[in-house]
DNA sequence: CCCTGTGGCAAACAGTTGTTTACTGAATTC
DNA sequence: GAATTCAGTAAACAACTGTTTGCCACAGGG
């Protein structure tokens, strides 16, 4: 009778995936004073409470777990971006908006923000890669959204595209510059992206205009 | 009567520096294929081909190595920028001037760059703080080049440093997007920067006068 | 020329690591 | 209700880690 595993699925595979989220968890709290390629598979089971041997009932090795780490941690962010790109305001607007919302969004999930800007470029290849194809899936989403915009009237795709890719470099690293930040700090840097983010998209309405 | 260093150096002095280079080198190497906190001190000796306590006569740990890596690292890019900036020229030739730099730049000391880039959210403090350090030098350096130029007339001190920081988070994204493209793909890299460098310029051309 | 400072060495230390093995006991299937 | 599946266990493995110790060879100043 737990409420947070669907009926259907057996006793035995709701503990599975029970542990398997446990590992996830302990992980995520380890990665957050280290990287990825240093974490070691005990270092994890003992955090969890069980044996070195059971991680392999899960991941072939930290590897892997660093892969299922990025589709959790970017699954998040996607839906804000979605949020964010839904709503259709002005120009103003939507800047202020979009700030606030990665500002909510380290502060809900900083654990998930620092694992994906430490193993952007870490140690390990398959994590990178990983999060180097879900980035970019991010870019061609903000892309569709900015050509439905008619600013972007008569911009070719490639334009587009570029465009897409500077907002989402931007909100990269707004977000791992609001990581390490102090309270005070935060709001400096908040700051900041929006007058970064104004001029950006000043330079978008004169583009092929000038 | 070694040429590669001052004559006023006694051998002795000289020699560990040659094995304190030697370490720094073969730790830049080793860290291509992975990260700082995963990186053992008796890795690095053995590549060196000495004994792994005489690593404790140049670094107290492997992160005071990584600190001195960070100056050598970022010491080069340096003297890069602050070439680029000492040129004066048409907005349009700074931009292509500046992108070639970069990918020059990276063809040149793809390990130092890759070192900066993953270690600058990496799992140790101490390199983190250098880095960090180091960009916020190189903001203000842009910050002054760019206040002396007469497009920022009017302009607040906090919004030139605004843009400093757009331009510098731009050229650190650039480069590590370079480092793992194949030759095809950097002509492409260096095409989109160089548009979104023009978009941001055109947005600088408009602050505050739109 | 001898004395001293010191960069590098060899060896030993207690811990820790990833991986394999044979196993147990409970949930599932028939 | 018996048979089967399989998540998790305990123990052992060789290989490796960072750090300390006492020692040596030798450059450099007196």
């Amino acid at each position: 009778m737990n409420s947070s595993t669907r009926a259907t699925l057996g006793v035995r595979q709701a503990q599975k995936l029970k542990t398997r989220q446990a590992l996830l968890d302990a992980a995520l709290k380890l990665l957050e004073e280290q990287s990825l390629s240093s974490l070691g598979l005990r270092e994890v089971t003992r955090v969890v409470g069980v044996a070195p041997a059971a991680f392999y009932r899960h991941f072939r090795d930290m590897a892997e777990l660093g892969v299922a780490l990025v589709e959790e941690s970017l699954g998040s962010l996607h839906v804000m971006i979605r949020a964010v790109l839904a709503e259709q305001q002005e120009a103003e607007e939507v800047i202020d908006r979009s700030v606030e919302a990665v500002a909510e969004h380290v502060r809900r999930h900083p654990a998930h923000v620092r694992f994906v800007a430490r193993e952007r470029h870490g140690g390990v290849r398959a994590v990178r890669e990983a999060i180097a194809a879900e980035l970019a899936r991010f870019g061609d989403e903000v892309a569709d959204a900015l050509a439905a915009q008619e600013v972007s009237r008569g911009w070719s795709a490639e334009d587009v595209r570029m465009l897409a890719g500077l907002y989402v470099d931007h909100l990269v690293m707004t977000a791992s510059a609001f990581l390490e930040a102090s309270a005070d700090e935060q709001r400096v840097i908040a700051d900041t992206a929006r007058r970064q983010l104004r001029l950006i998209s000043l330079g978008r309405r004169h583009w092929r205009a000038a």
